[in-house]
RNA sequence: GGUGCGGUGGCGAAGAGGCUAACGCUGCGGACUGCAAAUCCGCCAUCCGUCGGUUCAAAUCCGACCCGCACCUCCA
């Protein structure tokens, strides 16, 4: 089977995985800046990030992941006076938020979640070695990388000066070496948060906290960096510029970047205000939905948003839980009957084989989309496995060794197979519901269907829903969107 | 203007030289059922933006064109 297959944004081609450091995978991501809730578009690189580093754990790698705070910025300082804050205030309460949404989404907690605020020093000699090494330079208060200094300044974004220098839509700053040149540390305004350096007081710029930080938690050169593709120009162009003039050693050897959330076929963003924040999509839909919405889409495609499509993502995902949910049923009721090797064999071939298919998905380039559809396989095969009644030793291994795959799957993707509103809460509602089945069992028998329909459309009301099978009655919570 | 990405059934979305073009939603037919639901089985693109070309063979490669989007400015 082909081994895992990345497509960096530098070469512009899917290579072969292979980390610095056999069995290790140290990878930073650009996290939000903290002025707001998330919304969408923010929560993407999130959860794919996540699965990728989810899917590296899976295969064996240890790794050490890095995700960012910019708490340091235009935009916090701004809101911070709209809102009559302090910007540490405002920033604590949306770092606070944002671990409340990212949760939510199934997201793990990085190794390490650096702020800006709290690596001052780090960022300042930063800028420090970068004007001794000749490649910075300081006009009263401020100081600008010099992108000249950079021979290969604009390998990400396959630019060169001159392109952008054409199409630059921002006016020439005179004190610059050259209008492209970027600020490493801006002079302090009246009224703005500041921090002592060499050249005065002031602040840092966007692009050196992630090449200070990255630094710092992984060395001079790392495995994988991701972010959106929107950061590939000037962000992680200007980054690559800071560390590798720097170091004189790659940043990253992969740069990954995903696709936009568009609305109405235009890119979701906080400037063009056509975004939705993550917290009132979930007031309509679970987090799960919005997870499993995430991944249907490979992660460099553009993904459309509406209420419809959630809709949609929610219904594949309640199918997938379906299954597991009879697969639970079927284990607990399982009776031992006569032997029928030979289905259970071909059915275990075949989970293998869909196990196989996944790992393949998977291993190119994180296709989730792909991998998303073998669950669904899986699902039918398991679904189909059971009503066919099949019963015995052989027939009970395979079935919990097929769950057992579908549950390490489900795991890689971060989906929930067990619905948020599944919890049977306590007896006392087990023991009520088993009574009220059973009265509507007696009517059902006095073929009273009237009775039986008002019981079945009255637990419906009060989201419960009751299922008539050839195994028997069963019920379950609703789900948002039953 | 420069750079990059994409146009696949009713919708969403995989596939990137050669099995009947995955998978999900919807729709239709069937099994099961008192009915409903869930589940299972089957059907639904002679065709992959358009026009040419390469090839024994193309949705997949090449060229031109049309359309959409993004980046070049803060944005995930």
């Amino acid at each position: 089977m082909e081994s895992l297959k990345v497509y960096n944004t530098l070469s512009g081609t899917k290579e072969p995985f292979v980390p610095a450091k056999p069995g290790q995978v140290r990878m930073y991501v650009c996290g939000p800046t903290t002025y707001n809730f998330i919304h969408l578009g923010n929560a993407r690189p999130l959860v794919v990030f996540d699965t990728v580093r989810r899917y590296l754990e899976y295969l064996g790698f240890e790794v050490t992941y890095i995700q960012n705070f910019t708490d340091v910025d235009d935009k916090i300082i701004k809101r911070a006076q709209e809102e009559k804050v302090s910007p540490e205030e405002l920033v604590n309460k949306y770092i606070g938020e944002y671990f409340k949404d990212a949760d939510a989404l199934n997201v793990k907690r990085a190794t390490v979640h650096p702020r800006v605020s709290e690596h001052m020093s780090d960022i300042i000699e930063f800028i420090g070695k970068l004007i001794d090494k000749g490649v910075a330079y300081a006009v009263d208060g401020d100081v600008y990388f010099a992108v000249s200094c950079f021979g290969e300044y604009g390998k990400l974004s396959k630019r060169n000066l001159e392109d952008l220098q054409a199409g630059a839509r921002v006016e020439v700053d005179e004190r610059k070496l050259n209008p492209a040149d970027f600020a490493l540390w801006k002079k302090a305004k009246p009224g703005e948060p500041w921090w002592d350096s060499p050249w005065g007081p002031g602040r840092p710029g966007w692009h050196i906290e992630c090449s200070a930080m990255s630094h710092k938690y992984l060395g001079e050169s790392f495995d994988i960096h991701g972010g959106g593709f929107d950061l590939i120009f000037p962000h992680h162009e200007n980054e690559i510029a800071q560390s590798e003039a720097l170091f004189g050693a790659p940043m990253a050897r992969y740069w990954m970047h995903n696709g936009f959330i568009t609305v109405n076929e235009e890119k979701m963003s906080k400037s063009l205000g056509n975004f939705f924040l993550v917290r009132d999509i979930t007031a309509k839909f679970s987090p799960q939905v919005v997870r499993f919405y995430l991944l249907s889409t490979h992660y460099r495609s553009p993904l459309d948003f509406d209420d419809g499509k959630l809709e949609i993502a929610g219904k594949g995902l309640e199918r997938l839980q379906t299954a597991y949910r009879l697969f639970k049923e079927y284990k607990s009721t399982a009776t031992t009957g006569i032997e029928r090797k030979t289905e259970a064999e071909n059915y275990i071939q075949e989970v293998k084989g869909l196990h196989k298919r996944f790992l393949e998905a998977m291993n190119d380039d994180f296709n989730t989309a792909l991998a998303i559809a073998v669950l669904f396989d899986l699902a039918r095969a398991m679904n189909g496995f059971m009503s066919k009644g099949i019963e015995g030793n052989e027939a009970y291994k395979a079935l919990m060794e097929s769950a057992q795959i579908y549950e390490e799957m489900a795991k890689v993707l971060g989906i929930e197979l067990e619905s948020a509103v599944e919890q049977k809460d306590s007896g006392l509602v087990d023991g009520l519901m088993d009574l009220i089945i059973k009265v509507r069992q007696e009517a059902r028998a006095k073929k009273d269907f009237a009775t039986a329909d008002a019981i079945r459309q009255g637990l419906k009301e009060i989201g419960i829903i009751l299922e008539d099978t050839p195994q028997g009655v069963r019920w379950r919570y609703k789900s948002k969107g039953d």
